[in-house]
DNA sequence: CTGAAAGCGCTTACAG
DNA sequence: CTGAAAGCGCTTACAG
């Protein structure tokens, strides 16, 4: 590579400061047109490279949003993913993606890269026992933090998820309808809001129901396909044989169901399952399935929404905001049948 | 947020240079041990953040690496990915993830931003028609290109991929040995050189065994599971009645197979199916997935300790690094029926 | 409309 | 083992 193009390069060999030049380049109305047009033509002759770590030294803003989430592999977290993007990329924001695989250590490194870095702000799925101290670093320094999909009790920072026991309320309302009584809860854990939230509005529809909890029909753990269809052997030999699964996401009850085949029933015929997230995938699921929309796009896109809106000066107000679910009935469930 | 705190502010208030404090911070053997402490406890005291980009201006390195794919929300990429993140994990790279959904101005715009951000290496599988100049742009201006999954014709960058005309034969061998002689090839595009090794592997291995190449058994297109699922009617309704499909990949065969149950007919009974890539979900799938091992994992690890090595001083032998693909098989083929 | 100069916060020879 | 000083490549008052 030959000698180094930068600012003065430019300036030199047309004869004008390196200040015209900076103004010049980002389309400043100081600069006459003529000027400019010379400059800008001469920076692309060059083959000049704008060195953004040199401007954002002197302007103390990197341009640079930071992303963190527990697993981008997840299509769930994909989906939020997807909707940032989307709304960021009209923005002149380029943004660092990370997962914490719930590691409250790796969360804390990239929130410190994020800082070293003069991030602008942070947009994140909190890591299970986050200490809100590590979300504090990030504003104290100045650096806005926006929760999406989880949040930290005794945190308020701007957040943005679902009503998980709302929704989940609606899948098990579904499957009570159906005349199922003896409703299994699969996946998920109490560590994490969400998990507690969603496990809360199972049982609250089932007791507005007049049935009785049993917590032997809670298999909590499974997060996963993988996870959902190794729950299925578990699942299938519960004594009090349930005739329908409430799953903690989409791809639990995939796995689930998965596994419930493999053991030679069917699924939405003998057993019922219920997914939660209505990912793409969700659809084309054999069978299709029934599930609850926990507004994936629109969490990101308000969580993105917001934080640039924090960017450009405006204070929102705090706080969760709450994303209403919504059912969508489709093959996985059916009417209870004569004992099995 | 209080006042800034900075190298200077700690060599302040300790009565000693910045000099020390900079060479202090990153263990320099030349800093009495003492020292170091002291200026150690009073950078945590102070709660002093590094300032990298300034850091990086004055180095020219960033420790930032960039990696830019299709599309993250691919399990097959969210594979490579995870293996890149495991590999760089050791070492103080930060990385910078992003899709080009096949836009060749989204890469552009990528290796234009790494370039600004002073990047110290890509790793990219390239958008479908990426024109060697901007690979190029990359490496005259001293970042590092590593290719993975994807080459690109005249370009020899260093670059990691399975080989696909292999691996196919090895999925249209083993269908053809099961006695099946009409095999359709669904899914994938002639715009890639992994679209065309897989069709020339799939037409290489049929020709061998004596087996007409029929053009209309070939379904391009579907990479998706949306894909796979929706060419299932196109699939069942080809006049030939292939008892067999090689698909373009998992996602597509497992969407296929949804296709093919939904229909009434049994996957791995009535239609064979193979896919490509051994996904994780691959052998949980119903039934379970026969399919090719493509080495993602070993892609994404070679790849990241190419550049890695590269970064480090050493100099690798540009090219094409092959890795071996490998049968899987399962339940989703099996022997030729009488025919349906 | 344009230029001269200071300064963002580090690191690196160089000198002692 | 430690310090004084220059410089990385920008942007921003300030002056004209």
């Amino acid at each position: 590579m030959a000698q180094k193009v930068k600012l003065s390069t430019i300036a030199e060999t047309l004869g004008v400061s390196t200040a015209t030049v900076s103004l010049a380049l980002r389309d400043s109305p100081l600069v006459a047109v003529s000027t400019r047009d010379r400059i800008k033509e001469q920076a692309r002759a060059l083959g000049y490279i704008y060195n953004r770590r040199a401007a954002s030294l002197r302007t103390s803003r990197s341009g640079i949003i930071g992303v963190i989430v527990h697993d981008i592999m997840n299509p769930f977290y994909g989906e939020i993913l997807k909707a940032i993007e989307s709304e960021l990329d009209r923005s002149q924001y380029t943004f660092i993606l990370s997962n914490h695989y719930d590691s409250v250590e790796k969360q804390r490194n990239f929130i410190e890269t994020m800082l070293q870095l003069g991030g602008d702000g942070i947009i994140m799925s909190p890591a299970i026992g986050s200490p809100p101290e590590d979300l504090e670093l990030a504003e104290e320094n100045g650096m806005p933090v926006i929760l999406v999909a989880r949040t930290i009790d005794g945190v308020t920072l701007p957040g943005f998820r679902g009503d998980d026991s709302y929704g989940i309320s609606l899948a098990t309302n579904h499957l009570i309808s159906l005349g199922h009584k003896v409703i299994a809860m699969v996946g998920g854990t109490d560590q994490t809001s969400t998990g507690r939230d969603r496990y809360q509005g199972y049982v609250n529809a089932l007791r507005k129901a007049d049935i009785e909890v049993l917590p032997d029909l809670r298999i909590p753990g499974p997060r996963t396909r993988q996870g959902g269809f190794e729950a299925a052997v578990h699942f299938l030999s519960l004594p009090q044989k349930p005739t329908a699964a409430v799953c903690w996401n989409d791809l639990v009850a995939i796995g689930l169901m998965n596994g419930i085949a493999r053991a030679g029933l069917v699924p939405g015929v003998d057993i019922s399952v219920t997914g939660y997230d209505d990912l793409e995938e969700a659809s084309i699921a054999t069978p299709a399935l029934t599930t609850v929309w926990n507004g994936q796009s629109e969490v990101g896109r308000l969580a993105a929404r917001a934080l640039l809106d924090r960017l450009a000066g405006s204070h929102d107000p705090d706080g969760l905001h709450l994303i209403k679910p919504e059912m969508r009935i489709r093959q996985s469930t059916g009417p209870l049948k004569p004992r099995r």
